[in-house]
DNA sequence: CTCGATGCAAAGGTTTTGCACCAGG
DNA sequence: CCTGGTGCAAAACCTTTGCATCGAG
């Protein structure tokens, strides 16, 4: 079991929370890889190949859920597709999300957040950097749709 | 019928697409407020009044399919809740959604696209500034956590 | 033993799709 | 006419909820 899977086991036991199977899988693929992005159905299939037996869909969801109260994870919203979670103790960053391949890119959060933070702040508003994705397109689809725009002449 | 709805009509007919009842209804409907912050749902329930007839839902968003597009139009996805119709004739402008109480607030693009720009530029991406919105507490609600925090005590 | 967590089933809300019919140009 | 647009019905998709049962502490 990895370093961070067990932090979160702990850390969930010291919120008197059970330790179940499904839960003890599911800290483990989150600790896993930390810095991937993953939806609640890649967690689910990583989680029942851990364990060997089936978990609901419902017991990934609370099970995220209870997480993301005690501020163990956060998820975000890449566009149309479904969300993703991610771990609180990885450094904390803004998202690039790809509108044509769906790829994911990382920004620090300090290149972004004092700027973010500040317009926001001009219209009233406390901004909550880790629960939204930047939509656009990554250099190779961008490049993809140039050429295809320039092909048909 | 307004200014806007009738150019999006015109424009409609310019691009070979035919003009029905329900169409010119969720123009009108469009271009009645162009710059208010309108659901698939919410769309299709005014425009069934203009015309005082049933609209299908899978019309509605066949037509905003079309409609975008064309490039007559965007939507955002405001977290968790539905997707957000948006005139694209309307100065652009990135949103600022509140997660407790949905308010939308308008930020000029002119205030952030650089900065997202440059920061998106270096990370190989093509920032989509109208795609999304940017997720926190407007100072409403924002306040009345705070309020909520210090009550218990 | 007790309460919290699970599985199952069902529903929820939004959006998409297939198909036969209708109507715009 | 003829093709594109419509309504209807059904499904897809992600997520949530109710309820009886199970198992961690």
């Amino acid at each position: 079991m990895s370093e961070t899977a067990a932090d979160l086991v702990n850390a969930l036991r010291e919120e008197g929370l059970r330790i179940t199977k499904a839960r003890r899988a599911i800290c483990e693929v989150l600790g896993a890889a930390p810095d991937a992005h993953l939806t609640a159905a890649d967690i689910r299939e990583q989680a029942q190949e851990v364990i060997g037996t089936r978990i609901d869909e419902s017991t990934v969801y609370r099970t995220l859920d209870t997480l993301e109260e005690r501020g163990y994870l956060h998820h975000i919203h890449p566009g149309h597709a479904p969300g993703v979670i991610h771990l609180s103790v990885v450094a904390e960053h803004h998202h690039l999300v790809c509108e044509d391949c769906g790829r994911i890119v990382d920004v620090p959060l300090d290149e972004l957040e004092p700027l973010l933070e500040g317009v926001a702040a001009e219209h009233g508003f406390i901004i909550d950097s880790v629960h939204f994705a930047l939509m656009g397109r990554c250099w190779e689809c961008g490049w993809a749709a140039r050429m295809k725009a320039f092909g048909p002449e």
